[in-house]
DNA sequence: CACTAGCTTGAGAGCGCTTCCAACGAGCCG
DNA sequence: CGGCTCGTTGGAAGCGCTCTCAAGCTAGTG
């Protein structure tokens, strides 16, 4: 029922080898692609894959590996903004996505993959600095990018978030706008971004020559960490405070004013990932806004790239960020 | 460098035919068997994907086709909690999932799933009761399972909540609490939840012999519709709102108490979707929670069982839904 | 005009697997 | 104990494509 390379040589009256010249770019005389592809458009022929890779080698399909927890997936827009940017891209190179999503084990993810074979490369969430499952697919042969990056590794492809810089920004923003206590709340301990942030805030405080003793207090991304962490900041008289997120900003914003402290004017308040409820927020919130969907597009890019060129050795690429002024670092008084 | 049959074949002393007969369930003599499971264990061999499919003609990989505009898969965790399903009992199966998002034209993306081939089928969501490119992919010979349905479609397999049930059971719930006047606030015409919602809803009026003229205003899912169709409604003393999801409800909710409408004394008030918010709105909101990772899941078992045993039918599966009553259909005076 | 260089094309050998078919051996019945 | 059946196994033919190799042509050169 579904044509064969064959049918079309008999069709077009020339061999198997010509067609498929004509198809991946080959060199043929124009007259006979002319012919050729006459054929190819009146049949609406479309190559069989599976034959196609095992000839090849190549499959046309990369695969997506997200491994987080169902309830993350289920509630944070952010991983459908990186599939929409990757299909994107690949949906444009005809190139196919096979999705994995965290929902077994690391190892067993991992053999999976490993097993299914037939995806050409790998891009590979890696929102934690360590971690066995990203390890295991970068030891493996495939060619893999991540999104995110790992600790301390200088071998691996990968697309991330300028993270430091964006926080060193957050911090000179408010040093501009004259804080000099300035807090952070982190993110949880170990994750790329909430690691990186605190580095970021630190570069940042060192570049205004501020003391940080006692201002930095461990959260973990959710809006009651950072409820909890306001009490302590209040005690140290800080004027600001930088949250790793913007959910742990909802969080000390409702504790600042419960304690009776008036953002902006007590105490500045910035967020991290602008997400829709930030505006919302009364006063709505400074923060970092990053290019979810262009993230994916890149890892995209990169893995297409590294599969045409293999050995040019790792890509890396950091994304910048923009600062997003609000009203809780700005108030009306300041303008 | 990867193993092959034929390696596997001479290092455990049978032919390439029975090793793959043990690794597709032929049957094999038992001692047979367990020598060469012992050779596949020690190697750790997987077979070639590429090479299985062009034999067998089947590729174990499914196709996942959302095609819905990007903002929405960015906001809505819909899509990813169908994704969790799915993917659940597709990796339990050793089965692929390859994703289609709509970031093409419809043509273009029917078109590229189907040069793709290397899927043996597809489940597609089908949120309009009109869509060319649903209509498109039933009509290729790729099995096919819905996420919805189509409109007066009897030939095609699909999962779908029962909004229809779901909905009389929200009038009914309101006739049981005392009220006679309840409107509707309807989804977007066209759309499969939007117009199962509404029969839903006239079959519960019926039901109770209460009379709908009047009492049914058009919406389009989001907040603002809600918020607009109210000062109408109250015009018409309704003392009860449904609303086509929750997002319309709380657009509903907000212009009611700006418009001095106490809920639920005055007014009652429910949702449909039981997202996140529905519990932080004051008074928290009556609603029908559908699990929608169970949906994703039904979806791909049925694709699966589909695949087995072609020849037996479509399928059609209605889940239930359940309904959720909080503060803003049954106040602390009706307790 | 003969010869060679260079381009175009076809033949054919796989890619690694499944599966049909035939051969083989063992067990069963008469 | 012979003949037959059934379960088990190996041989071999593809599945539809890519890609190397060599043959055939054309055109350019001496």
């Amino acid at each position: 029922m579904t044509l064969t390379l064959d049918d079309l040589a008999s069709m077009s009256g020339v061999s198997r080898a010509t067609i498929s010249r004509v198809l991946n770019g080959g060199s043929v005389a124009p007259r006979t692609r002319a012919r050729v592809e006459a054929v190819l458009a009146e049949t609406g022929y479309s190559p069989n894959r599976a034959a196609r890779s095992l000839a090849s080698g190549r499959s046309g399909v990369v695969g997506v590996v997200m491994h987080l927890e169902p309830s993350r997936l289920f509630v944070d827009p952010y991983f459908s903004g990186l599939l929409q940017g990757m299909s994107d891209v690949l949906a444009e190179q005809a190139t196919g996505m096979m999705l994995w999503l965290g929902n077994r084990s690391k190892q067993e993810t991992l053999t999976d993959i490993q097993r299914m074979g037939l995806v050409d490369g790998l891009i590979v969430t890696a929102h934690w600095l360590d971690d066995p499952l990203v390890d295991g697919l970068l030891a493996s042969p495939i060619p893999t990018v991540l999104i995110g990056h790992r600790r301390e590794d200088h071998t691996a492809s990968y697309v991330d978030v300028d993270n430091v810089e964006a926080a060193r920004s957050v911090v000179q923003h408010l040093v501009d706008t004259g804080r000099t206590r300035i807090a952070h709340i982190t993110g949880i301990p170990g994750s790329v971004a909430g690691e990186d942030r605190l580095v970021g805030y630190r570069l940042g405080m060192a570049d205004a020559g501020l003391p940080t003793e006692g201002l930095v207090v461990t959260g973990d991304f959710n809006a009651p960490s950072g409820a909890a962490a306001v009490p302590r900041l209040l005690d140290r008289g800080v004027d600001a405070i930088f949250c790793a997120n913007d959910a742990t900003a909802s969080g000390a914003l409702e504790a600042l004013q419960a304690a009776g402290a008036t953002v902006p004017d007590d105490v500045a308040l910035v967020g991290f990932d602008d997400l829709d409820f930030a505006t919302r927020l009364d006063p709505p919130l400074t923060t970092i806004r990053q290019q979810v969907p262009t993230q994916g597009a890149e890892a995209a890019r990169v893995l297409l790239n590294l599969l045409d060129t293999p050995d040019s050795g790792p890509r890396r690429v950091l994304l910048p960020t923009e600062l997003v002024i609000r009203q809780s670092t700005i108030g009306a008084s300041d303008r």
